[in-house]
Order: C-alpha cells, then structure tokens, then sequence
RNA sequence: GGGGCGUUAGCUCAGCAUGGUAGAGCACCGGCCUUUUAAGCCGAGGGUCAUAGGUUCAAAUCCUAUACGCCCCA
C-alpha cells in the first residue's frame, strides 16, 4: 500500500476496522435497538429515593458516546442524546469478555445503546450503572476535540451537524428559534387566522422593492422568478373573502450577504381586514410581548451588551420627528425644504440625484442617522408615499403613507401599513415603478395586471405586515449574524 | 466595490517582526490503572504549513497573485 498514511486516514481506518469487526458479529448498521428513556428524564428522577440503586430499575438509552475515561477494571463515559447528557459507569468484572470489548472498541462519536440502573458517583452524580452495552451505528471520523469544540466559524456553517454535536449553544439557538416560529403560530391561530400558502415561484415577482432570483420551467419553456415577497397573493386572497391570514416561508432576494442579509430568508405576513396600520402595530406589540414572554419568561432582554426591554410600551414616533431627534442640523420647518434637505443629505456622503424627491431624502437620511440607533422596540410611523407603493395614502397628507416600519437594535424588524385597495391608485403607482425599472432602478417593481385587476372586484380595507422572522430571532437569541440563527446559511 | 484580519496535525492553537528543513494540548494507537469527569502516568505514530508563482544557497516565515472565510465601510 503506497496510499497516503496521514493521520485522518489513519483515524479513519481504525475506526473502519472496528466496523467490520462489528459487521463480522452480525451488527450491520442494525436498525432494531429500541430505548426506553432518555437522558432528561433520567436527571430529573435525581432525587427519586425508588429509582437510585434500584438494580431492578433498568433503564435503557441511546445516544452519541461524547466522551470515556478508562482507568483499567471501572469506566466514565458520556452518553448525549436530544435532551441532555447522561454519565454511565462501567465495571469490566461485570461485563462479559465480548462486551466488554465492544466497549474498549467503542469511540467517541459513536452511536451507543446502554442498559443499567441508576446510581450515585461518590463525587454526587446522577450515572446510569450499565450492564449491557452495544455500539448501535459506528462513527468513522473523529468528532471536534472535547474541550475547545468546534470554534472555526466557517465550519460551523458548512457543516451545521458537527456545530450541533459539539456546541450545546447552537442546539439552544436552534431550539429557541423553533420554539419561536411556534409561539408567532400559536398567537395567530388562537386569533383565529387561517395558515395559507402561497406561490414561492411566481411569472411576475412582486410585493416588495429587490432583485429576484430568475428559474425556468423546462416543458412550459417559462421564465420564473422565486418570490421576493407573498403580498400579492395574500391579497389576492382577502379578494376572495379571507379575512385573517398568514404565511410564514421562505423569501429571496437577489441581493448582497451580510450578517443581516441571507439570500432566502423567513417572515410572516398576515393580513386582517377591516383593520388599518395602528391596529397592525398594536397587534404587533402584543404579539412581541406575548412571543417573548413565553420564550424568555421575562420582558428586558440582553443583545450583544444592551439591554432591550419589552415589557413598557413600545414607542412611537413618526419618521421625521426621528430624523430631528438625532440631527440640530435640521428644524421642524427647514426639513420640509427641499434645498436644506440636500445639502444635509449631501454633508452626510448620501447620494442624491436631482430626481430624489423630498420623500425618498428623508428615508435615506432616516436610514443613515436614526435606523442604527433605534435600540428599544420602536415604531416609526407616516412613511414617504414614493417608498411605499402597496400602501394607502394618509387622508391627511397625500405625502405620506399609512404605513410604519418597526426596529428594534438598530435592526428592521416589521414592516406593515394600511393596504391600497384602490385599483386606479395601485395602477398609477405601479406605472411609477415601471418608469423606475425603465430608467435602470433594478429593485423597482413590475407591473402586475393581474392583481389590479383583482383589486377592481373590491379588496376589503385591510392592513398587512411582514415580520422577518430570522431577525426577530438574531434579537431573541442574543446571535450576531443571521448565520448564526440560520441551519444551513449560504456559503460560496 | 474598498479596507483590515485569518487559513499550520482529525480538533484547538504556538511558531512567522530577526528565513536554517515542524511544535504543544486534546483525539488516536500500545502499556499501567476499581468512582472518573479537560482523569492520570509511560511510550509510539501522525503535517504538500490554503493554492500558484517569485526572491534566496535555503521559505510555514519575505514578496505577488488567487481561493475561501471573518469583521468594518460603501
């Protein structure tokens, strides 16, 4: 044999020859072993007088070996399973030859079936006292070392399983963020929405302002885009007399990764007829408190170092009173002119062209000096109608939408608003987002006949949000980067 | 797109400013060991130093480019 020896061949081809020991003595990859507990609720049983050094009590668990200390005729090892991590002890006098040298052979990693009773470690621990033992699916590779685990972050990502082995704090994220996605279901349903599903490859992307991912359809020979967004045919569905909706999926934007932005990523939109934005931010409030309540069982919560509290009322504040808070350079009056609006826009290195309305300068400079620095939930209210082409306009004020966005550490959390059911409304702004497209705004929107022609049968008042839902969990689960709160992130 | 940092054993990392032919711990293999828990002690093996060029008698180390990643900025 001229093949490579290196060491990862070496720890491989041990644990290879294991194997067919194993497969020599009939246990190939058997699918039959069956437990009858596990680790959790073995340690709750800590203090239960019945079970400790019952030698009757037998109990059985399978689980990844984690780790094994050998000193000669007694053994530790570590067995994990989904809910926790239990020590077993071993007394080679106890175990007949064969096994126990199934035991020695054994590795970190493997999948194993212990059998014994519980007893008490003269040091206090809870320890499964085994008797019968068998490696149930033998692991060929080696796992992370023990004590360090997996840190490379890289690898953390491509190879999400070993992150979960290794690291009990990518497990709780993980559990959190499902438990998460749970709560926001269980709020809705017990409100009595209705859980739908819309197209996720769509003929014209729409109900959102980002580059789409292009598919094809092979026998229609067509063109798809993957939804950017599920609003229109959420409202397609208020159309045709839904009331209260929601989807929770997937989206995807043809845009840049960043540890805020993954090219598919998870929000609720729900849809309420007969509602108008405040009900939306009022509803999102008490969604929040009650999704946070529930999960952390308590209302301040910590995000990388700040404190973010949910239990007092969340702010309100509209979009330029926001930008007067964190600027002297503008007033309650110069801000509704055009030229001093400019030259701030201009100091602050944001690009302006001659087309940029009033509107569209207050957004970016919100973006630029308020967004950031949003730390607590906060509202931010009365948005400029041009960045806001699925809203209703404000009775008031033709400027400005009925629509708010909602932050929480400097991180775009929801985004809701009143629904424009007018259909010569919608057509005109669409027409808007066409000449946009046309003169090279790859983000504008496309024209969707379609759904004009939906609203002209009538679409009830409503108002809608979307919720992104991986953000949310960033928050809740005190991570960094999305990566961190996403199974399997892109990587290149 | 711009800048900074990183890539060395299966894993976690030293070594690099001042170039001299590869180190530790864990893991693994052999031995000892009856309550350990980062078990311990003794011994052995394991590396194309991300990739490709360049400088040099000599490159993990210096230079250039590329790939991948992380962070910051636009």
């Amino acid at each position: 044999m001229d093949e490579k020896i290196n060491d990862t061949h070496r720890l491989i081809l041990e644990r290879r020859k294991k194997l067919n020991t194993l497969k020599d003595n009939g246990n190939n990859y058997s699918n039959d072993f069956k437990g009858n507990s596990c680790c959790a609720e073995l340690i709750s049983m800590f203090d239960n007088d019945k079970i400790i050094d019952n030698e009757e009590e037998k109990f059985i668990i399978m689980g990844r070996m984690m780790s094994k200390r050998i000193m000669g005729r007694s053994s530790f090892a570590n067995i994990k399973d989904e809910s926790g991590n239990i020590q077993f002890y071993v007394d080679k006098k106890k175990f007949s030859e064969k096994i126990f040298k199934i035991f020695k052979d054994s590795d970190i990693g493997d999948i194993v079936y212990i059998k014994g009773f519980l007893f008490k470690t003269k040091t206090g621990e809870l320890t499964v006292n085994c008797e019968d033992f068998n490696i149930v699916t033998k692991s060929l590779r080696p796992l992370p070392e023990k004590f360090h685990g997996l840190s490379d972050q890289e690898i953390k990502y491509r190879k999400r399983y070993l992150d979960l082995i290794c690291n009990d704090e990518t497990w709780k994220t993980f559990n959190e963020r499902f438990r998460i996605i749970k709560a926001i279901r269980s709020y809705f349903d017990d409100k009595g929405f209705i859980e739908v599903e819309t197209p996720m490859m769509q003929k014209i992307p729409g109900g959102a302002t980002a580059r789409p991912f292009v598919t094809h359809h092979n026998t229609l020979d067509m063109d798809l885009f993957m939804r950017i967004a599920p609003e229109l045919y959420l409202k397609r569905l208020i159309v045709g007399g839904f009331e209260k909706i929601y989807e929770i999926n997937r989206n995807f934007r043809n845009e840049g990764v960043s540890s805020k932005h993954n090219p598919e990523f998870t929000m609720i939109e729900f849809y309420q007829t007969y509602s108008n934005y405040k009900d939306m931010m009022d509803l999102t409030e008490s969604l929040l408190k009650s999704v946070v309540s529930k999960i952390k069982g308590k209302t301040i919560i910590e995000y990388q170092g700040n404190k973010v509290d949910f239990g007092k009322p969340f702010k309100r504040i509209t979009l330029v009173e926001s930008i007067l808070d964190f600027t002297n350079d503008l007033d309650l009056s110069s801000i509704k002119d055009v030229n001093n609006v400019t030259d701030l826009c201009k100091k602050l290195n944001i690009d302006v062209t001659k087309k940029s309305s009033l509107g569209e300068m207050h957004f970016s400079l919100f973006e630029k000096l308020v967004e950031p620095n949003l730390i607590e939930p906060t509202f931010i209210t009365e948005y400029p109608i041009e960045v806001s082409p699925l809203a209703r306009v404000n009775n008031d004020n033709p400027l400005i939408a009925d629509r708010f966005e909602f932050f929480i550490m400097g991180k775009e959390i929801a985004n809701g608003f009143s629904e424009l059911n007018d259909p010569d409304d919608q057509k005109e702004r669409f027409e808007n987002q066409v000449k946009l497209k046309d003169s090279g705004d790859n983000e504008a929107m496309y024209f969707d006949e379609d759904y004009i022609e939906a609203l002209e049968y009538g679409m009830p008042p409503t108002a809608g949000e979307g919720i992104g839902i991986d953000r949310l969990v960033m928050i809740l689960t005190d991570s960094p980067s999305i990566r961190d709160v996403l199974l399997f992130p892109l990587m290149r």
